[in-house]
DNA sequence: ACGGGTATTGAACAGCCGTTCAAGATTATT
DNA sequence: AATAATCTTGAACGGCTGTTCAATACCCGT
């Protein structure tokens, strides 16, 4: 007698949890945390409201969830990006290849349809103070930051700490628009510029960015 | 008989309106438009709820006077760094003096305390998908962001249309990164990075943004 | 076929939301 | 001094918030 497994029938139980996930994804995109509401939630899902605070515990339990499901996919790509980095022995172009372990996993979210919510919520969540009481980005995005920033440094040996750290956070400021944006990009532009084709953003934000860490005029920032 | 100015005596009707403006600021940058309450701003203000809706006709409204009243300031203050920019005939110093006119206006909030609230509201604002609906920035930012790019295109006057507001967004980008941390910069720097310094921020970032305008390689954006 | 744990449901909860209202206080004009 | 206009106040409004609860439906191992 060949014992099964103990777990639960898989497919209708997490239907329902994998239902309002995905649900909640974009009207957390749309609306943020606080203005998102667990009723627009479960209408999109298709579930009675209760059934949130069942599978989730709390509506930042399911906010938390959607870190959890998304985050660590972002972060192995990152991972990755930087052995490769690391296996460039040219200091000139490894950090190219840093840069780019930055960007894009993060770009390519724009990509894939649905994920493209989880870059603005990341955003929101990033621009918000009361993110730190929260603890997401401590806990989930603050180790591999550790790891990129280790990176730039080990690509320019002669670098301060505050110049590593200042060229880390405007990368990610540069990175950080683009999720942002809702149009106002095409708007600028008259459409010849569109946010969402990812591919291009990657491409000209690294351009600039490579070049300006590899010719910054290090004399302005010497003193401070 | 000389007839008097019909308006209404300034100083002690405007008080309490001036009040609740100030009290909002802070506010709504801790808590953004949603979190933001009335009664927060009301009790942070010391006058009853109801003033609020009396002077600004709505919490939107309030929102809105927010950015009347402070926008103007930075927006002038680009303008005139716009115009200094355009005296200099040497374009290689000139866009040095653009990337600074889009940087330093918005980089000067942070110092002063009182308003350095305001630039947590305007990237709260930017990443807000409803913010197109209020159509703040499409009324107030835009026709400076207009200003700027077309002095950017004037610096490299062999660039696309592309390059040109991609080079803008990543600026804007990193600018905007400073105004919305809240102390992650300190952490993952063990302190080195203090993101409200903002006159070495501007130095850092600048330093990076002109060499990536300067140096960018612009054949691997040739063809897109 | 039955018992037991898990999943789902609809209704209800207290609490807070932005806004409104009528009444009173204050200021300006005649 | 009397009147009109503006400002301020406290209480109340309906509506929506996240969460809880008891009751029901479901599926599994036996």
């Amino acid at each position: 007698m060949t014992t099964k497994p103990m777990k639960k029938r898989a497919e209708p139980s997490e239907s329902a949890k994998a239902r309002i996930l995905a649900a909640a994804e974009p009207v957390f995109a749309e609306w943020g945390f606080d203005a998102a509401t667990v009723r627009k939630i479960s209408e999109a899902a298709g579930v009675p409201v209760a059934l949130i605070n069942y599978h989730f515990g709390s509506k930042e339990g399911l906010y938390r969830a959607i870190f959890e499901t998304r985050a660590p996919t972002i972060m192995d790509q990152r991972i990755a990006g930087l052995r490769l980095a690391r296996a460039e022995p040219d200091l000139d172009r490894r950090i190219d290849l840093v840069v780019k372990a930055l960007i894009y996993p993060m770009f390519s979210l724009r990509g894939e349809s649905p994920s493209a919510d989880f870059g603005r919520i990341i955003v929101r969540e990033m621009s918000d103070p009361q993110s730190e009481a929260r603890g997401i980005f401590r806990d989930m995005f603050d180790p591999v930051a550790d790891m990129l920033t280790a990176a730039i440094a080990e690509c320019f040996p002669d670098w301060t700490v505050k110049e590593v750290h200042w060229a880390y956070h405007t990368m990610l400021g540069a990175m950080t628009i683009l999720m942002t944006d809702n149009g106002r990009m095409a708007r600028l532009s008259n459409g010849e510029v569109q946010s969402d084709d990812w591919e291009e953003a990657a491409l000209h934000m690294c351009a600039i960015l490579v070049a300006g860490l590899k010719h910054r005029d290090r004399s302005q920032t010497r003193g401070v």
